[in-house]
DNA sequence: GTTCCATTTGGAACCGCTCCCATGAATACT
DNA sequence: AGTATTCATGGGAGCGGTTCCAAATGGAAC
């Protein structure tokens, strides 16, 4: 490896100072156009990139967010939904000249984790994977004052950046969908409760009952975690319950695909015996069979919202509004028998 | 944000000088154990973490490796298989005291992005994931003596660091298996061609039906990429081909549940009318209706294999072995008719 | 032709850490 | 006891940028 190129050099080739050098490098206005003209060359030439270290040392700035993924959320590395936010956020990342840390707080390291990738002021800023409302890592940011978005949302740390999508509307539309289409025993398989999402989402399925005064069945809802496998049991345990729903809203695309299989292998068919509903419409649920009826996340807009929002804060344009809930949507398919 | 806790406050605070401290932090083995005792007290004590880019700058190393992303897999991004790649590779960092950065190299900024993230010193060195043969971007990484391991293969760029899945074997386990149930008219879907991967799969494809005696028909190989859509297109163009194929192999998983899908929508079953398998064995593989016969990629070891070897690498620890072949398993289930 | 002010520019002092080298203390050897 | 050697420590010079401050430059206004 060649001998880096430094300020220095561009400076003494451009016939200017090195201060010079580092204003046309981070666009101060005060140098002349000719100036600025020419040290441009002189970097094109020498193919010269400032070294992030020694810039980031100095201006106390790294141009690097981070996401967060807490432990509790582990199950993500199987969901689509994940490589998905992770493609937009790292996008509107590299749009604005940022680069993008991926970091698990895995178990017990947790607090040594957070002191190494944190505290060593790696980061300018974290955008935080929904989680456990009590995760531990939370309160140790908001501590620190670490610029910090949320994806999801938290039922008491209000004034919080974060962004969501609408869970409770979406749950609500989907269970409306299957009332309105006449069933009355729905069901639903519902995240971990230790989540936020999950809690939401099963709320909007309680309320869309209990709005058109249809009871809550508590042996109707069944906790998931999220997963397929999740589903699967859960949507056993369903069938079981007498009598048994004739709709499931899962409060998950991927807990819908468990509960799929769970009702194939019991010898039903979906939409005929049991309509179903996912969330999320990740890529396969249109790939299923029958098609996944299901309450579709803009998961790319999501990701790129959060990061947008983290970094106008960083430069200095705090975004006015500290929650934003996107919209989501049900998209009708086979799943639900609507058709 | 109170002002941030310097190594020479820790030094003035243990009485000793920031050399000592310094070499404590990097377990010099020379200070006296009584000291380093007392230094790492003090350490606790103020919760101190030295600040990264200081270091970076002094020691020219970052403690960062980069997982690097060509565009031409994007589509990876709807593929869980990239989840679990992402998750073993962060562990791995995590458990040597590496941070992860994502990056992808997105169309016409590739050289751009390249300085910046690259040249820039921002990182100690690169996973690349598999890309296309001639992807201009790895050129630029050998010429620059980045370190690097590929994940994938390589035709002709030989005396480099990379961790694959022997997919010729995998895919000729594959075939050999569907011959074995007494096919003689099996198709294949392929990757996109301009992938080493995608070659190597079609390529066991063909020596499986050779080794048989079985003749090629290049009407029965189709070409995807690697996508359901992808799958399920391609699959109906082989569904007219005279006389039908009775069994197909898709090289990956996700474009095996689009090929079902076709086949299903064109009112046939699997496997009573034709016998599939795919590869990979990604989550959901276990969940299809019919349940996936399918190549068991190693994807966790792939990761972490990856990320070892550049860390041994860098660490001073260059492995013996430049090209490490994971064997890949074949998972049976229904979709193959086996049962 | 001065004076004044705004604009550009250069110099120097950091930013917080590492690491080489010199120093001094402690131990080993003759 | 005196000298050589080893080991632990401190001091200082970077690492490659940014940024404050003061000086230089060049017009404009008088």
């Amino acid at each position: 490896m060649e001998q880096q190129i430094t300020i220095r050099q561009i400076a003494k080739l451009a016939e200017v100072s090195r201060s010079t050098v580092s204003r046309v490098l981070n666009n101060h206005p005060s140098v002349r156009p000719e100036v600025r003209q020419r040290v441009l060359e002189v970097i094109k030439e020498q193919d010269y990139v400032p070294q992030a270290a020694a810039r980031s040392l100095a201006s106390r700035r790294t141009n690097v967010l981070t996401l967060l993924i807490p432990r509790s959320s582990a199950f993500i590395f199987t969901d689509p939904f994940f490589s998905l936010t992770i493609q937009s956020i790292t996008e509107a990342c590299t749009a604005r000249d940022y680069s993008l840390m991926l970091s698990m707080a895995t178990g017990a390291e947790e607090r040594s984790f957070y002191q190494r990738v944190l505290r060593s002021r790696i980061t300018d800023g974290v955008l935080m994977l929904s989680s456990d409302i009590d995760d531990p890592i939370l309160p140790l940011l908001i501590n620190d004052d670490m610029p910090l978005v949320l994806i999801g949302s938290h039922p008491y740390l209000q004034p919080m950046y974060s962004v969501d999508v609408a869970n409770r509307d979406g749950a609500a539309v989907a269970v409306e969908h299957l009332l309105r289409l006449g069933h009355s025993r729905i069901a639903t398989i519902t995240g971990p409760l230790q989540m936020n999402t999950a809690i939401d989402r099963r709320d909007g399925y309680k309320q869309a009952l209990l709005k058109a005064g249809v009871g809550i069945d508590p042996q109707l809802i069944g906790e998931g975690d999220f997963t397929q496998e999740g589903g699967y049991s859960a949507m056993r345990t369903l069938l079981d319950v007498q009598p048994p729903p004739t709709a499931v809203f899962a409060a998950s695309d991927m807990m819908a695909l468990g509960a799929l299989r769970a009702i194939y292998d019991a010898g039903l068919r979906v939409p005929d015996d049991i309509a179903l509903v996912g969330f999320d419409d990740i890529p396969i649920a249109s790939f299923a069979t029958p098609e996944l009826t299901t309450v579709r996340q803009p998961i790319q807009r999501l990701g790129a919202t959060a990061a947008t929002m983290l970094l106008d804060h960083l430069e200095g344009n705090p975004p006015a509004i500290h929650h934003q809930q996107l919209k989501p949507e049900l998209i009708i398919r086979k799943s639900c028998g609507a058709f």
